[in-house]
DNA sequence: CTGACTGCAAACCCTTTGCATCATC
DNA sequence: GATGATGCAAAGGGTTTGCAGTCAG
């Protein structure tokens, strides 16, 4: 079960949507048209399944999802399309150390800048930018100061707390119930 | 020019101190003899190397390194000491998205908890923990925040401020320089 | 129609593994 | 000397690429 589209992040292609219509599509097509390139049926398929998943998912996944509906669609398209989403800034690249790299749909860059919490079993992801009071203020002030005293030039910051996402808990909790009531050591 | 021990944050063997010594390698060799595992030169040059570097190091790097002193030591046994070295906790292994691992000795757990600088050009890293008045408190209040209204338990926090290192940001105006007075289009 | 896009398979790159040899304890 | 560690080469797993056929514009 190494690479289901059953893992926590999952999200599946809704039959009633199969062409175009949100958010993530209309801007796809957008950038697909100003560049002279050509709006189909797997670029849609790609940025439709990423922007329903709850968090990141991997190249591999998405290809599992769009597979259950449209079988001939291949794997090498899934990538080309990956990059080329990335590269038209809609979805974001990232990487936790698993040995493949993980896609989500970019924030809204008109929307604030926020932090995330990440579940460390399942990749779902919650980001925030409620932040409580000063807490703002208060990254302005260290990267000012950080960078006057190491002279970076400072681009950005990653704030991420990383911890048990809810579901997660549940299913831990259910696990250890089973384990301990097996004969296993 | 891929990946040779050129790049910004590097790391020589010194001469001087081929054999143990290093906070490293005493933590490595003391780890490695309560597991009933052989202290060998391979494994003390790993650790060595990532001692001595300024930065986050690949495993090929690593490699270059050992190798202009060392060349009979193998790729193989570089990854496998990194492997080595990660489970015992001594260097941790990190992912900035470019397809391959870096690895970087584990800040002392007696130490206190820091934040980071990160170049993103050559993966030098700063660490500090002289966190300014009230950081401290803001992320302890933030925690707590977060997991009651998201139900995370929350483990860890990442926070890192990426950017360009001073001596990268002399390179990059030198490049552009360069880049001006020739003829290239 | 034309050229961009696709699916397939092969190539690539980083990392891991199998195996005979070597060296630590 | 026994057994863990090594070097080499081959295998793995994720990702990219070459190519001929396909399809959007």
């Amino acid at each position: 079960m190494r690479d289901s589209a059953e893992k926590g992040a999952r999200a599946r292609l809704k039959p009633g949507m199969k062409h175009g219509g949100s958010p993530c599509c209309m801007e796809l097509e957008g950038g697909i048209r100003n560049r002279g390139l050509r709006m189909t049926l797997p670029r849609q398929l790609v940025a439709q399944v990423l922007e329903a998943a709850e968090g990141y998912l991997s190249a591999e996944e998405i290809y599992s999802i769009i597979r259950e509906e449209y079988p001939a669609i291949g794997l090498a398209t899934v990538y080309r399309t990956l990059v080329l989403l990335d590269e038209m800034g809609i979805v974001n690249r990232y990487n936790f150390g698993e040995g493949r790299a993980r896609y989500i749909v970019t924030e809204d860059q008109t929307a604030e800048h926020h932090h995330q919490l990440v579940c460390e079993r399942c990749y779902k992801v919650i980001k925030y930018s409620d932040f409580i009071e000063d807490e703002r203020e208060l990254y302005r002030k260290v990267e000012s100061v950080l960078s006057v005293k190491h002279g970076f030039k400072i681009n950005r910051h990653i704030v991420q707390f990383h911890g048990i996402c809810p579901d997660c808990r549940k299913k831990e909790k259910q696990e250890n119930e089973n384990e301990s009531s097996s004969g296993d050591i």
